[in-house]
DNA sequence: CGAAGGTAGTTGACAGCGTCAACATTGTGT
DNA sequence: ACACAATGTTGACGCTGTCAACTACCTTCG
């Protein structure tokens, strides 16, 4: 669908801010983090090259969006995840988070980077629904005497730090393929994770 | 320092080509990798806008290069972390590793984005070397029966994962700040280590 | 109903950017 | 000495983010 034109857009647009997140998103996901633009935004949405600023402050408040966006996803995306996996194999629960988050990143690696990226002001808090969880997980975990005891905060970061780092290596494909080796991407990825589980699982 | 003017300049440089590396990695330290330009690159280097064409076939070629150099710091910091570690004990060894790429990480965050960006052609062969080191200090422990049995690549993966991933959060200031606590960041982040290496270690 | 004012969008301008084509200068090898 | 390759410069193009000034529409109050 190529850009509106002046067909149905009677002056005003009607809800611009979302059209221009969701045309941010098309650009992201066709053309990359480098080709996104406000005015290339604004022409996918059919409106002038300025419009924007009325509900942006600059591009870095769109990206933001953008990013909130992903964050929205990604925890909704774990959540599901943790519905869907055994109730008391707390394993099985940090493995399907963690695969979660993977899966994200490899299905959307720029939107990934744009939510992790150099682009201030998107800090803690956007991601912090999703890190809570985890959080919450190990805890549950560690009441059901399945997880070692000690600062579930500090567990909980340790893991972040390997699912994510592992999420942004395979999206950026900064594997070295002699490492993967020919193996499905899956199976890889969980076989990772085991390392850290086997350090806090009793 | 301000940019070259006409002095010593006699037309031709001498050796743009690292200067504008050196250019280049200035901006990125004292403004970001946002500021990063050619024209700008070029203007520090005292030469005109074009002048980097030379030398570097797009802006992308510039920045690979500034990558390359990254890489080899960080591998040289590692080296030395492995070379100023107890020969024996594997858990200081593999945490002096992790705590160089860490501290790498911490002292200039945007190198490291340039690293491991979305920057194409900068893949696997660059952090290769520092890889095959952490891969080889595996493989050491395990033939000295310190680390658990099993594909070295997978394992050094694993850890690199969470030290990446350690790293470029604490560098973006995606840590939440009720997680470090105000705790020191040395501390706190070798503490994260110990975790995949209780899952290591026998 | 009609004027007032705010909200949302437009036009036009500016400087900075990456890149290309054409040209100028310098060093080198025959 | 001269041609040639390497290196650097000038000028242009279209793209970008952003600002100022202007315009169209909606709401709301008199």
């Amino acid at each position: 669908m190529p850009d509106q034109t002046a067909k149905d857009t009677p002056y005003h647009h009607g809800n611009l801010r979302q059209a221009l997140i969701e045309a941010g998103l098309e650009i992201l996901e066709q053309e990359g983090s480098r080709a996104l633009s406000l005015r290339k935004a604004a022409r996918k949405a059919g409106v002038s090259h300025t419009a924007p600023y009325r509900h942006f402050a600059n591009k870095e408040a769109l990206i933001a969006a953008i990013a909130e966006e992903g964050y929205r996803e990604l925890e909704a995306r774990m959540r599901q995840a943790l519905a869907a996996s055994p109730p008391d194999d707390y394993r099985s629960r940090l493995t399907a988070l963690g695969w979660a988050y993977i899966q994200f990143a490899l299905e959307h690696p720029h939107h990934l980077r744009v939510m992790f990226g150099d682009f201030p002001e998107t800090c803690q808090p956007d991601a912090g629904d999703s890190f809570t969880l985890l959080v919450q997980t190990i805890a549950a975990g560690q009441a059901a005497q399945a997880i070692v005891p000690g600062d579930p905060l500090q567990f909980a970061l340790s893991l972040w730090a390997t699912v994510h780092g592992l999420a942004t290596l395979l999206a950026e494909h900064k594997i070295p393929a002699i490492v993967l080796n020919g193996r499905n991407t899956e199976e890889f990825a969980k076989a990772c994770l085991q390392i850290p589980y086997d350090g806090l699982m009793r």
